[in-house]
DNA sequence: TTGATGAGAACGAATGCTCGTTCTAGTATA
DNA sequence: TATACTAGAACGAGCATTCGTTCTCATCAA
């Protein structure tokens, strides 16, 4: 429509965003606790009166922080699922994707991995009920189903395929690897698929 | 105000261990930040001032419960590895002995595995660079080195045969597991060996 | 036995500070 | 002008910690 309307809307986006990013920084590299509102004005150069008037409290910051990483995250996922057919290439492209990510945007991956939401966020379902992880399984039980990968119990054939990449991401995050982990991504597939393989 | 009229009166290291006790299960149900160190005397039914005069402050408490989950575990390892000779034995009596504790133990477990300590105990090394989890890579190169396992990267290797268990562990933590895990013992067992067997 | 002594342990009200939130005043945009 | 947003000072509830006091008990002298 206009163009201011569409200037205004991004002002407010954008302030909206600038604390969604400071939020992530700070609670990602502090924690929640250890990061206050006012650590999170600074960081994002908003004042507090602006952040107050943009999220209900705290906790309204944390949880758009991890909705807007979900989200993401669901919108990768089903990118995937659109470009391949086989499980075994649909699984395999989502480990690459996760190997990437953890590299380019560390803090995203540790607050969607390691942070334990519910501790702050008690009303959001704990992180491996979440969509995301729910679409990682469904990509298993699909699989299960057409018999490409063998009859056993979805959970444990989801675990043992993902569980441990999802572990060296996590290896990673926490400085006990020291290459990247893309470098990793063959021998640790070739490992998840093995398990899984009929 | 007579208190403490009971026949036994109260030992210094019975006091202590009340603390740990309280301390373990109030941080893992509601949170390191969202229990008081008044919880923590409720709870335990010790004094605000006797905890003061056993831990030097909060992150005291939660470094004493730590230290103490983390010995116990290193106990365990230890047993196993006197026990069984092989990589196979030892590492399937771990991934069991790990299955049990979880269903016995949960608020142990969910302490040790789940929560991220270095929010609030910022000089502790993470999880998985601490001993058990050194331990239970040491198995695993082990294993490696004797041939009873394929030649790849030690840490994938790891990763490999564990990380299944461990995502399972979590899993059924977070409630998103119904059975109790040692029924799925055998299955993910299967995986996690067919993943890194040689 | 009785009583005195001291040291470690336990007690809990009081303190003081931190931090989430509110409020009032101000500026830009439509 | 009205609306949307921003600013940052001020507030006050909540919480970790302190500290002056009390309790318990082993030891020993008388």
């Amino acid at each position: 429509m206009s163009r201011n309307v569409s200037v205004v809307s991004r002002t407010r986006t954008d302030t909206r965003e600038r604390v969604l990013t400071a939020g992530l920084r700070l609670f990602t590299r502090h924690g929640y606790f250890n990061t206050t509102t006012h650590d999170i004005a600074r960081e994002s150069r908003v004042s507090i009166g602006a952040i107050y008037h943009h999220f209900r409290d705290k906790e309204g910051i944390a949880r758009g922080v991890y909705t807007m990483l979900l989200e993401r995250m669901v919108d990768i996922i089903q990118d995937i699922h659109r470009l391949h057919s086989s499980t075994h290439d649909r699984c395999r492209a989502l480990m690459a994707v996760l190997f990437k990510l953890a590299e380019e945007e560390p803090e995203a991956m540790e607050f969607m991995l390691h942070a334990k939401h519910r501790e702050f966020l008690p009303t959001e379902t704990p992180v491996c009920s979440s969509k995301p992880f729910a679409m990682m399984r469904d990509f298993v039980r699909e699989g299960a189903q057409r018999g490409e990968i063998r009859a056993i119990d979805p959970m444990v054939a989801s675990v043992s395929l993902f569980g441990g990449a999802i572990r060296m991401i996590i290896a990673r995050l926490d400085g006990v690897v020291e290459r990247a982990l893309p470098e990793y991504l063959d021998e640790v597939w070739a490992c998840g698929w093995r398990a899984v393989a009929p």
